[in-house]
DNA sequence: ACCTGAACACCGTTCAAGT
DNA sequence: ACCTGAACACCGTTCAAGT
């Protein structure tokens, strides 16, 4: 798919078909830059265009839409999150070294409401077959490895939801929790590794019963 | 903070001081049914007031902007939420049935991104003590139950969040997930009572562990 | 006090015209 | 083909003026 012949690549400046002035990589780098510490959302299609130093409806003749745009920046983050090889431990562990990537660099870029945008490319399908395949490898059945994929899944979801209001609230999250009722010594990255760890050891135990 | 006089109840039509046009709890009613089978980030205040038959700027007689009559709304339908009691069976099937009920009435009207409008009322703080006193009488400390309530919290944000595309999108979720990967045959609620059964054993394992 | 029209500062995107 | 200015159909909210 990638285009450019040596030609083009010789002389650049001299193009008489203008030169694109961008390109996709550009747009989505730039866009995942700017959502950095908030939400997708919150970037506008013309703020981004004032940040690529173009016209806003610039954008459009790459990308046809913000919500397409928005699925090439998921898979975009997605894709650097690594899936831990089977030689590197019990699948407790390596699942439990998924997530917590997953979940650092979701949030190192900013957050973006993940299942709005949906499976989209195939990074996510990539994600999806390194968690699949963990769990078979922990003796789940395949229908058995679906059932605590979707139990995952939604527990991943929601860290997300949540850290992304903690990075908007500037980490007080817990302040709304307090306020709410339960206190608890853990730090936040502790309690995720708690919850995911009580979830995959309920998850063992329902495959064992069964 | 009821402020109704017998007087002005005797005669609302004479009133000379024009009776109020609306009132905060009608605003509320509206904009929760108009979000009905969507998101309350897509009613807009003018949809919103065109409903009322009233213009834009007087619901901000009420209401000082959209996010306070979020968290009102967030408030309503929290509200609706059972907490079962005491007698109602074991602490597991109460907190079962406790997350069943939040699910149902957050899913019956437009879900809302939950984590989005806070603590806010004192809604969601009566069924955070709901669930820790629940917790409590299984046998958790209060350290211990601030921890599950925090998984347990999680986990029902990404419910909503993916029952919420879930609306969106028709029913189809689990064409999505697919496309992605793993299929089950179970049906979504069966997931979701799936995937809480599990983390509430994991939560368990971990108490006794302690 | 309660109410409200006009206006402001934004959105994403269509459309027609430019090279 | 690639690019783009103007315009459209929206937002939430401020402000000043009305009763």
């Amino acid at each position: 798919m990638v285009e450019g012949t040596p030609a083009e690549q010789s002389r650049p400046r001299r193009g008489r078909g203008r030169p694109r002035a961008l390109d996709e990589q550009r747009i989505v780098d730039v866009a995942l830059r700017l959502a950095a510490g908030g939400r997708f959302e919150q970037v506008s299609m013309r703020t981004l265009a004032q940040e690529l130093d173009v016209p806003v409806m610039t954008l459009y003749t790459y990308v046809p839409n913000k919500a397409a745009l928005g699925q090439l920046v998921l898979d975009q983050m997605l894709r650097q999150v690594r899936v831990p090889e089977p030689d590197e431990g019990p699948w407790e562990q390596r699942l439990l070294e998924l997530q917590r990537n997953a979940r650092r660099v979701l949030g190192r870029h900013g957050v973006m409401s993940l299942s709005r945008y949906g499976a989209g490319g195939g990074e996510a399908a990539r994600l999806a077959e390194g968690v699949l395949s963990i769990l078979r490898s922990g003796g789940f059945s395949d229908e058995e490895a679906a059932r605590a994929f979707t139990a995952l899944y939604t527990f991943m979801i929601g860290q997300i939801e949540v850290d992304g209001v903690d990075g908007l609230l500037g980490g007080r999250v817990e302040q709304a929790l307090e306020d709410v009722g339960p206190t608890t010594s853990m730090s936040r990255d502790a309690l995720f590794e708690f919850g995911l760890t009580s979830l995959i050891e309920g998850l063992k135990r329902q495959r064992a019963a069964d």
